[in-house]
DNA sequence: CACACACCCTGTTTGC
DNA sequence: TGCAAACAGGGTGTGT
């Protein structure tokens, strides 16, 4: 379930039942899914069997679980990395239940309060993978993603494994905190720029990054070093929300309109959050298997022929970097 | 260097 | 009904 709000619903129900839990026992059926593990299957299963899961984390669409080794020689802070892809998902099921039909990975665990809980990660096209990494201290000392219990605030299972991390950015000081995986990240994850949602969120970095490119916008949006988090759905929603042309020349934006793209994107993210990200199929769900309702809340993803919800010019479909790019062509005019 | 594109995959849906 | 093509919300490596 790849944009940010899916992927913080995932890791908002797997922090609950991972912290603290000891990894029990690891089954990989699908080989593929591991192609990002520097090293054999067997050393992914024998360095994970017996360690305690510290936390799940996210930055953009990328989610990692740092862990506590078990035995010697293991490196110190790593973490066990999980990318969705395409079409991952990650299940909380019971650890006597039937495999999913497209399951890749098994992680069977013990929590000292919720007893045992089976992690399944299924992925049809397996686009997504499992690594284990080791981590480098983050480069602005900031905390590396989200990791509280939910963004949204409301969650009753935070077990005080907070870490500060609130939507308005306030003054901002390094963290200080006695869990070094904090402000750690997994060397795989480095590259990956910080989400609008973090509070660590460079907003001259964005705004400077946007003015030094030619190319469209919308490129530059699903750019993941430039910002992260924002796939091809919430793209198409936040060019729509700030009357924006995806193939307008990114350098050719006025700040005030870049400023108004950045408010837009983050209305997006959390409205779609807040209805527990976008499905329309089986597909993309949280770790019950449930879907979000956001679906039932696009303007222009997916609404090709249907009336621009401003303007009533019909939404328009192109074909854009082999993806589908939906814009009200009278809203959302190239200038 | 910045940029554009091919490629990695499978299952479901669509169209003939 | 059967089959093939088109399609899917991502990231990375390679080539120009």
């Amino acid at each position: 379930m790849p944009e940010l709000p899916e992927v913080e619903v995932v890791r908002a129900g797997l922090h609950p039942a991972v912290t603290g839990a000891v990894v029990r026992r690891v089954v990989v059926l699908e080989p593929r899914s591991l192609r990002r593990h520097d090293g054999p299957l067997e050393d992914f299963v024998d360095r994970l069997e017996g360690a305690t899961l510290q936390s799940a984390v996210r930055r953009g669409k990328f989610l990692w679980f740092p862990f506590e080794a078990s035995g010697q020689g293991e490196p110190a802070h790593p973490a066990l990395v999980a990318h969705l892809g395409m079409s991952g998902q990650v299940l909380l099921r019971d650890t006597a239940a039937d495999d999913d039909r497209l399951l890749r990975v098994r992680l069977d665990l013990v929590h000292p309060r919720h007893g045992d809980i089976r992690l399944a990660f299924v992925d049809q096209r397996i686009f997504g993978s499992m690594a284990i990494d080791s981590t480098v201290p983050t480069a602005d000392g900031f905390a590396a993603g989200y990791s509280s219990a939910s963004i949204l605030g409301h969650s009753s299972d935070d077990e005080g494994e907070s870490v500060p991390f609130s939507r308005t950015p306030t003054v901002e000081t390094p963290v200080q905190d006695a869990r070094p995986w904090v402000t750690r990240i997994p060397t795989q994850v480095a590259h990956i720029a910080r989400d609008p949602l973090d509070p660590a969120f460079d907003e001259g970095r964005f705004f400077a990054r946007l003015a030094a490119t030619r190319s469209g916008v919308k490129r530059a949006l699903l750019d993941q070093t430039l910002v992260s988090g924002i796939g091809n759905i919430y793209a198409d929603e936040s060019l729509w929300a700030a009357k924006i042309h995806g193939e307008q020349p990114s350098n050719s934006l006025t700040r005030s309109r870049a400023r108004l793209l950045l408010v837009e994107i983050r209305a997006v993210l959390y409205r779609a959050l807040a209805e527990g990200g976008t499905s329309f199929d089986a597909q993309y769900v949280n770790v019950n298997g449930q879907s979000g309702y956001f679906s039932h809340s696009l303007n222009a993803y997916g609404q090709q022929g249907k009336p621009c919800p401003r303007c009533g010019t019909p939404i328009v479909r192109e074909q854009f970097m082999n993806r589908g790019s939906h814009f009200c062509p009278r809203c959302q005019r190239l200038r």
